[in-house]
DNA sequence: TTTCTGTGATGCCCTCGGAGTATCAGTTCC
DNA sequence: GGAACTGATACTCCGAGGGCATCACAGAAA
């Protein structure tokens, strides 16, 4: 691993050679470099010196590039521009135009706000890159901790200390099940409706808040639900209401393109309640190119189709 | 165009900021790099201030890189990697490993010696690049003189001054004729069997030497010939025969590969002789890759498939 | 041939910036 | 509260780079 650069030249003489190897003529160089000619002449030396090869076959009356010569002119343009870009692109790293950031997201995220988000964020900051990965809450809420998310669309359980939330999305669970089940020639249900019919969840490790906020609807309309199968990413479950295993808890959100072997019911009465939000890691000085996601993804949300009236006022906003 | 590049900082800068942004430790990088932490800490304040942006986040108990810190950090080594190649390529360049040659090379050439040439020129210098033309004498000689090619494969006229040469190939040409041909059936010719059948021939202003030693070897032989066609590049004179316009003079080595409805005889007695030198501008410090290429050119050229009597000693030999 | 003009190289001196030493100011751990 | 460690600052020194004057040489002009 090369981890010393140590350069027998400064970029004084690369430039200065550049001219000569332009101009072909050290007088007329150094004038437009404007220096004396024979500082010139002195560092077009010193500079042959430390490549070991002579770069200019001078007569007394003629210079002329000698071939090492005209392959450093010719190579050495590239890199001279890309020296020059170092610092715009710093700059503009700085000023958020640059960066990564990495999101991750549940299924619900997917199904709702993140793509609009995508979409705009894309639009408005080109120049940063996203890396999404679909992660549960869990997840999430230690990587955030660790400095490996930028920020994450989860499901809140407590709030965790030292991170920002902003809640996107509150909606009333209804119920997925099969087209051919009884239940699905109803235009509403309720929880109690549902006492004998097996339920298809997910491992409660991986958003315990929705979990158990499910249990509690349950144990307020007076039912103990049959849980037949436990699923995760949340997504599948459509699959095993569609297979005849169960039913399923669903935003009506995510339930816009369903297949036709499935129906969705809302629910009247108590009803679990699905939370999203995006939180980041709270910190005074948030990355710009986070700084600049986090702000359009805690930009009032109307144009995610939501009613505003089913939000709350921002918990937080960044800077 | 940018004619100057002004850069705010230095490569010492970059060297340093580099070290300290893997080692993320002001006093261990500046052990590294075999300076005193206190010209490290200078170093990277004035490299924050000529780009304008804070590179790391420094508490007093830990450093941190700051997004354009990353951003510079991740753009740099490229950068680095290619400045330090510079010098290498120089070094290269001047050493014959790393050029452009500019070849000018006739039909005849291309048909016999230059193949093998560039074969084997390539196996020994596969740094430098050749760039081929296929141009008459004529064009070859002003070329050369002008300096626009390098060296050239031509056919020599009287010596031009200044032009340093090396016979390559010396050859009685035969006869190519339509195999319908009433002569097709001998096995070889004479040029006064072929007094009343018409030539296909070329303008005698691109190769004058062959052309006027052709007339030569007619009159010798006592024949005034018929010249029906002339055409250029040569090449195309072997579609005119297999069209039936007339005959043309052939090297054997060019006859190997015939389409079937021409045929190819020797010459008994007078017959124009071809022939192919390799030629350079006459220099004291030929250009280092030039030289590789002039040298292989001149070595003994039997592996060209030429017996080893047909030539005269080298003319002459670069360097 | 001689003179003149223009080329890049060299000698001398000065200045400015980078480096080192000593030290400071703040943070963390015991 | 002290010890140990961090990066920043003050001060001095020195050498690299620059300018000015000049040299050595090659063509052009007379």
């Amino acid at each position: 691993m090369p981890s010393e650069y140590q350069f027998p030249f400064t970029l004084r003489h690369l430039a200065y050679f550049r001219e000569v190897a332009r101009q072909l003529h050290f007088r007329r160089a150094a004038e437009t470099l404007a220096v004396a000619q024979p500082a010139l002449s002195r560092a077009i030396a010193q500079l042959e010196q430390a490549l070991g090869v002579r770069l200019f076959a001078r007569t007394r009356r003629e210079v002329a590039l000698t071939p090492a010569g005209a392959a450093l002119l010719r190579q050495l343009d590239p890199v001279l521009r890309s020296l020059a870009s170092l610092s715009d692109e710093a700059r503009a790293a700085a000023a958020g135009e640059r960066g990564l950031v990495r999101i991750g997201f549940t299924g619900l995220a997917m199904a709702t706000v993140l793509p609009a988000i995508l979409r705009e964020f894309h639009r408005r900051h080109p120049g940063i890159r996203l890396e999404l990965n679909e992660s549960p809450t869990s997840a999430q809420l230690s990587d955030l901790a660790a400095g490996d998310l930028g920020c994450g669309f989860f499901h809140p359980d407590a709030t965790t200390p030292g991170l920002a939330t902003h809640l996107l999305l509150r909606e009333r669970n209804g119920v997925l099940l099969p087209a051919e089940h009884a239940l699905a020639r109803r235009r509403e249900l309720r929880l109690r409706d549902l006492a004998a019919t097996p339920f298809v969840l997910f491992p409660r490790v991986h958003n315990p808040g929705f979990y158990d906020r499910t249990l509690a609807a349950f144990a307020q309309a007076g039912v103990t639900p049959r849980i037949a199968e436990e699923v995760w990413p949340r997504a599948n479950a459509v699959g095993l209401v569609r297979a005849g295993l169960g039913v399923t808890f669903m935003c009506p959100s995510e339930a816009r393109t369903l297949p036709d072997e499935v129906t969705f019911r809302p629910l009247s009465g108590p009803a679990p309640e699905s939370r999203l939000v995006v939180g980041w890691k709270q910190s005074e000085s948030l990355d710009p190119a986070l700084a600049a996601f986090v702000a359009l993804a805690t930009e009032t949300p109307r144009r995610n189709g939501l009613s505003a009236r089913s939000l709350p006022p921002a918990a937080a906003r960044p800077r």
